[in-house]
DNA sequence: ACTCTCACG
DNA sequence: ACGTACGTGAGAGTC
């Protein structure tokens, strides 16, 4: 290592910086146990391994700032004046960053009254004239001026391990300038994050043709007599003085007086012990888990898998499998995409006790030897998503009949708000780090490619197998600690395969309709856009938030009501408001409703109908913070409904046989009826169990009537939002929005109702203390929903945890009893012997299709399997309707 | 990849 | 003084 003289210089704010914002959404994860954040340490730590593995440097040194005053601030008062503050969250990283360049064996450095590129520009200098190879790395493009042939500049650009190298030719190639005179183009444009101005009007574009014409700023006066006369020249002219200091600002030293000779920047490599210590304090457990696997002398070379022996199987190796009823078994199907109803398959690995197998050949599975090995009833089978594989697995006739261990399912039993569907990332999650994610592997989006090498692809495979089954034991250990063994045996498990069959069967679209619906809307949406732009008085893209903005508050100067993030905003809420002041927003609002019901759904549906012209859903069973199912590719939860336009697509969705017809029952009032249960309040309790329309109960208690003829229907709609309220976690700022009225009033409303419902008011204080206790809530079924922020400084963060809290188990225990009565349903429909087919569910409601002539029998069934799902201390209560398409059951 | 808007319970 | 209703997915525009 010595004769390879390599000098690696960091300058240490600007990565930490850059880790810190790079990870900043992550930050209330990166939390250690004495309450420290840790996410710049740990990107700090991830840029460190990347580029010490891409370097192998001899030297290394990483500088730092000394503090606020500096030479320069010194000369120019202003020079990064008005920046701001850097968060507490970060400054409180810098010294146990420090800390942990200690443990890697690194010296860090600062000298007052200089910047650390100072120091970095001088380090650079002795080095490279000491023969060294220099490599500087830092999130400022600033110092690409330092490159030469012997020194690169290496910047990150996204996130903390993505960077860009600077050579000098690649400076050319950017800027079309030399290194050196990047100082020149910097002293002509100067920096506005760093608060020094330039010459005025002078931006890069001009700057570098300057400076290609007249090679510095000293030239650029040298020749300014003989400009044409100009606006630019009398720019130029004007602030002679600023663009040389600019540039004398911009200039890193390279003869700062830094007390460090090249000797003691000598990197003898890191201590395994150091690092240990360091990621304990910091609670870095991916880290120490690869500190563990590695060898001594390469603890900074990334994570390193076990080596795994896989056999590669095809036909004769199948014949000669060895296996009994009581093998460990597990079984992995690798699919080119998400959609398993249409993916390719790209292969499967199987694990038979502690021998591992792969291939691409998927006919294979076909074979009896190991068809039967699946669809053996008395052979567990271990799997990472027991939907998808047992949906994939029938399309090639293959039915999975004893799906063990789940390893998504329990993992997101486990912790709802952990919903990685990549095996490796889920396993990082419990400490398990001998797997590969798929990116690594496969590329991720449209990169995202079967490997082409065996080996590469089977070992993955085989890691994934492994990931199975050793987190079977775990993970079924904290299943049962968190008393959850019968919300994943009794509800979930079975669930998922409950929901594969609903998916397979798929509901029929009457593509015709659509495509009528189409023509029609077509025709329409013309009409209103050429109104629109008459009204405008231009043609532009109303679909375009930003260039609608501008037309209505700008050209039409209608008065902004709310502003997004980035412009006007221009959503419903808004457009209401403006009403009568333009014709054009009626409009709008006509043309937005219509747009909508066309991409989304018209359009949208068209394109994923299937050859059997029906469309196959996935519904997500493992994604929700509160247990609900979440549907995709189409998504058939969110059909129109409300507006009577909109729930014309309804029309669409038709039995598959002729003679069939839609049967459709909902639960009314789940979710207060379930309030009413746990929070065992006695008004709301007595109110269900007299079958009182609940929203017009609560009007005559928040309004203090005592006879519901007095309930007007403007009283009933504001108490329906109270009592939605209610559900969400109240707040009265949002129930003002909601009901239109002051926050004053919406406050009045809550308290009132408070003190009606003493049980309600009871079980919304013992929630949110039983979370700050316990750090969870649970449903009726144990589905847990940890809850973080709820004990968070921040009020936003906390006050969300809080709602959430309240929230939670009521949606939650909602969505558990709808899972109960599905699968008592598939049974109950299977007994009575019916051809009836449950195709949807829509949170609170289930959808069929059946013969006409059992839709009676339906009527009395489907109800009946409902309500009976679970006991309450309240009566659950359903309401049924059919109809020849979805759009007729109401 | 992110933002805005809007469809549902 | 601050800035929110709870839970989702999809399309279009913008960068």
């Amino acid at each position: 290592m010595a004769e390879d003289k390599k000098m690696l210089l960091v300058d240490g704010n600007s990565v930490a910086f850059r880790a810190f914002f790079a990870l900043h959404n992550q930050l209330e994860r990166f939390v250690n146990h004495d309450g420290l954040h840790t996410n710049a340490i740990y990107g700090f730590k991830l840029m460190l391994d990347k580029i010490l593995g891409d370097v192998s440097p001899s030297n290394v040194l990483v500088a730092f700032d000394a503090g606020k005053v500096t030479f320069r601030t010194k000369a120019y008062a202003d020079y990064k004046g008005g920046r701001s503050k850097t968060p507490t969250e970060l400054s409180e990283q810098f010294p146990h960053i420090k800390e942990l360049l200690d443990a890697y064996g690194i010296k860090h450095y600062e000298l007052p009254e200089y910047e650390a590129d100072d120091i970095i520009g001088t380090m650079a200098a002795k080095a490279e004239k000491a023969g060294y190879q220099v490599t500087i790395v830092t999130g400022d493009r600033d110092l690409t001026q330092l490159t030469t042939d012997k020194t690169t500049v290496a910047v990150t650009i996204k996130g903390v391990t993505e960077i860009e190298e600077y050579t000098p030719a690649h400076v050319v190639e950017k800027y079309g300038l030399q290194p050196a005179q990047i100082v020149d183009m910097k002293g002509l444009t100067g920096d506005s994050s760093d608060n020094y101005p330039g010459v005025t009007k002078v931006g890069e574009k001009t700057a570098i043709k300057l400076l290609k014409q007249y090679d510095t700023i000293e030239g650029i006066y040298e020749n300014i007599e003989a400009m044409k006369k100009s606006k630019l020249k009398e720019n130029l002219t004007n602030d002679r003085e600023l663009a040389f200091q600019c540039k004398d600002l911009a200039t890193i030293r390279k003869d700062a007086p830094v007390a460090l000779t090249l000797t003691e920047t000598t990197w003898p490599g890191a201590k395994k012990e150091d690092l240990l210590k360091f990621f304990e304090e910091m609670d870095f457990k991916s880290f120490i888990a690869q500190l563990q696997t590695s060898s001594a002398d390469d603890v900074s070379a990334g994570p390193t898998l076990s080596k795994l022996e896989v056999e590669a199987l095809d036909e004769a190796k199948v014949e000669k499998l060895v296996y009994d009823k009581a093998s460990d078994i597990s079984f992995y199907l690798e699919l080119s995409d998400d959609n398993y109803h249409t993916a390719d398959f790209w292969g499967f690995g199987l694990k038979i006790d502690d021998r591992y197998y792969a291939t691409r050949d998927v006919e294979l599975l076909k074979l009896p030897k190991l068809k039967q090995l699946l669809e053996d009833p008395a052979i567990q089978v271990d799997v990472f998503d027991g939907k998808q594989t047992y949906v994939a697995l029938k399309r090639i006739g293959i039915e999975l009949k004893n799906i063990n261990f789940d390893l998504l399912l329990v993992s997101y039993l486990l912790n709802t708000s952990d919903n990685s569907n990549d095996l490796g990332n889920l396993a990082k999650r419990h400490d398990y780090f001998d797997v590969l994610t798929d990116e690594e592997v496969y590329g991720k989006g449209s990169k995202r490619k079967v490997p082409v090498d065996d080996a590469i692809y089977f070992e993955h495979l085989a890691h994934k197998l492994k990931a199975i089954s050793e987190l079977e034991d775990k993970l079924m250990k904290e299943l049962a600690e968190n008393e959850q063994e019968d919300l994943y045996f009794e509800i979930e498990r079975p669930l998922s395969l409950v929901l594969a069959q609903m998916e397979i069967t798929g509901i029929k679209v009457d593509r015709e309709r659509l495509d009528i619906m189409q023509s029609e809307f077509k025709e329409r949406l013309s009409e209103l856009e050429q109104q629109i732009y008459n009204e405008a008085g231009e043609k532009f893209n109303i679909n375009s938030p930003k260039q609608l903005g501008v037309i209505l508050f700008e050209k039409l100067k209608l008065p902004v009501v709310k502003k997004t993030k980035t412009g006007y905003s221009t959503a419903v809420d808004v457009l209401e408001k403006l009403r009568g002041m333009s014709p054009i927003i009626d409009n709008i609002l006509a043309y937005r409703q219509l747009a909508k019901l066309q991409s989304t759904y018209v359009e949208g549906l068209l394109k994923v109908i299937a050859a059997d012209g029906k469309v196959h859903t996935r519904y997500t069973q493992t994604l929700t913070a509160t247990g609900r199912l979440s549907s995709v590719d189409p998504n058939l939860q969110n059909i129109p409904v409300r507006l009577e336009e909109g729930r014309k697509i309804r029309q669409a969705f038709v039995p598959s046989h002729p003679d069939w017809e839609i049967f459709a029952s909902d639960y009314s009032q789940i979710e207060l009826r379930v309030l009413a249960h746990i929070s065992k309040d006695p008004h709301m309790q007595q109110a269900f169990k007299d079958d009182f329309d609940i929203h017009a109960n609560t009007a005559m208690r928040i309004f203090g009537l005592d006879d519901p003829s007095q309930v007007t229907a403007n009283m009933r709609r504001q108490a329906k939002a109270v009592n939605f309220g209610i559900v969400y976690g109240i707040s009265d700022f949002g129930l003002a929005q909601s009901i239109g009225s002051t926050r004053k009033q919406a406050k009045e409303f809550m308290e009132t109702y408070l003190a009606s419902f003493p049980g309600v008011h009871e079980y919304m204080q013992d929630i949110i203390e039983s979370a700050r206790q316990k750090g969870y809530v649970e449903t009726l079924f144990h589905r847990r929903r940890y809850l973080p922020d709820i004990k968070s400084k921040n009020y936003n963060l906390r006050s969300f945890a809080e709602r959430t809290a309240m929230n939670t188990p009521i949606q939650g225990s909602a969505a558990d009893i709808i899972k109960v009565a599905m699968i008592n349903m598939q049974q109950a429909l299977k007994d009575a012997g019916l051809e009836a087919k449950m195709l949807l569910q829509v949170h609170d409601e289930l959808i069929f299709e059946a013969p006409k002539a059992e839709i009676s029998k339906l009527k009395e069934l489907v109800p009946k399997i409902m309500d009976s799902a679970v006991e309450l201390s309240v009566p659950l209560k359903v309401e049924s309707a059919s109809g020849k398409t979805w759009f007729e059951t109401k």
